[in-house]
DNA sequence: CAACTTAGTGTTTTATGTACACGAAGGTAA
DNA sequence: TTACCTTCGTGTACATAAAACACTAAGTTG
């Protein structure tokens, strides 16, 4: 039996990493970061990846706070919707030729193992628009299908957050998550739409919708638009607790 | 910003646990294991709780395969169908009383943060009669409205496991895994009943079966058996490839 | 006021879900 | 061999949900 002692327990980081995905009425983004160059001017690294929002966690710090944590040093981000998803554990996910020198600027352990607990979030970019003027490191609101190589195996992150966001879609209340608090219908079936990467049909998607007690329509109008302005609604989450209840009276 | 040097990165153990569930044909059962006694018989550990199978990761292992090699280890169990659900690390989660005395007989830190990357497994207890003779650890399955008090925060996991086991019934095909290679209908749906804890309705049910294309019938009948036999089914994971595309012709 | 744009609405058809009861097949025991 | 017991295996009627489909209404702009 090994011990801590003898080395053979594994000597880890332990790092979260933030899928943050941003939505408004042109699409389905997810939020990047730039790698952080190197001050040292005479050995600058040579190629920059982005990266997703992440970084180690602190000594008393749960997953979760460290998500937010994390998610606000890198991007400014407050608030948001966070929800674990994985974690990410191969004992190689940072020992890739491409990484290392990124890994020798910026980590004591640079050979050390990492693993990662990954977390989704979601964001609306309607009203909240992002600024990432007020702060130095680039953020970049990527759509969806044009997410680049990434650093370390965040491109397998990314892609599993996106396969549990479709799974959860329908299964939670999160659209909310990614609409402005007063939301059209349009709204609701293009974020569904984006999600699910297919095309849905009005009628039948309104009438679903009108079986969601927990969306409820304001007494409001769209403005500023050149066109019909639609309804307004909005995200009542006990709205007749949850749904299922409904039909028992 | 903090470095690993000033002590403000989590140093922490990693740990896979295994919720492992077993079926046959009176229910379904959780296996646990009882925490190893002491070898001092002088300061011998006053309480000892019954835990999920699960220990330390090794230097260059995946989380898979500490979750395998641990639970051989703890259960003699081998080639168990493990599937990931959730990193559990609240930073006190090993920080409770009751364990104190088990952490430090046992763990070289005994006060070291330790996060835990949980596994649900599945077992059938049909064939694969569970045979704890061999082993010293006591293993036991225990019914799933029985499980006691655990140590550290085993019992959220169990829960956690038992959400999500429930939630991957229908949508992955994983029942396989707790029946025998040769089962029954009326098996296969005493199964559903005791995950989703509800009765259902024996015509509808293999109405439904029967769209499944990867269930197929054998030309085999139950036998041993005091009453009219059951025809036999068994698994074809690649029964047309996974129904949707059946009508697709 | 004409032109443009999106909002909002119902019906029909098809598929799926739900509720429900009895004869058939084999084993056991008198 | 017969009566009895237990589980197997099946079909239909009804209700609900899913899918396909097109036009009028309400604003804005020029």
């Amino acid at each position: 039996m090994p011990t801590s002692q003898n080395n053979s327990f594994a000597q880890v980081d332990v790092s979260v990493d933030c899928v943050v995905f941003g939505y408004n009425d042109d699409g389905l983004k997810v939020l990047l970061i730039d790698q952080k160059a190197n001050q040292n001017p005479n050995h600058p690294i040579p190629v920059l990846y982005k990266a997703l929002p992440g970084d180690l966690i602190l000594k008393q710090e749960s997953f979760e706070d460290a998500a937010s944590r994390v998610l606000y040093e890198l991007t400014r981000l407050k608030g948001v919707f966070l929800q674990q998803f994985h974690a990410f554990g191969n004992p190689n996910r940072v020992r890739e030729l491409k990484d290392q020198d990124w890994l020798r600027s910026f980590r004591t352990h640079p050979n050390r193992r990492v693993i990662t607990v990954a977390y989704y979030g979601l964001v609306s970019l309607h009203d909240h628009t992002p600024e990432p003027a007020s702060f130095a490191g680039q953020t970049n609101w990527v759509d969806l299908g044009d997410v680049p190589e990434l650093a370390f195996d965040h491109n397998d992150i990314v892609d599993e957050a996106v396969k549990t966001l479709r799974s959860h879609l329908e299964s939670q209340h999160i659209s909310f998550e990614l609409l402005p608090k007063k939301f059209t219908l349009s709204q609701l079936q293009g974020l569904y739409e984006s999600v699910l990467d297919k095309r849905l049909d009005k009628r039948n998607f309104r009438k679903n919708v009108k079986k969601m007690s927990h969306v409820v329509a304001l007494d409001e109008k769209q403005t500023g638009v050149l066109h019909k302005p639609a309804q307004l609604f909005s995200y009542d989450p006990d709205g007749l607790d949850s749904d299922l209840n409904d039909m028992q009276k």
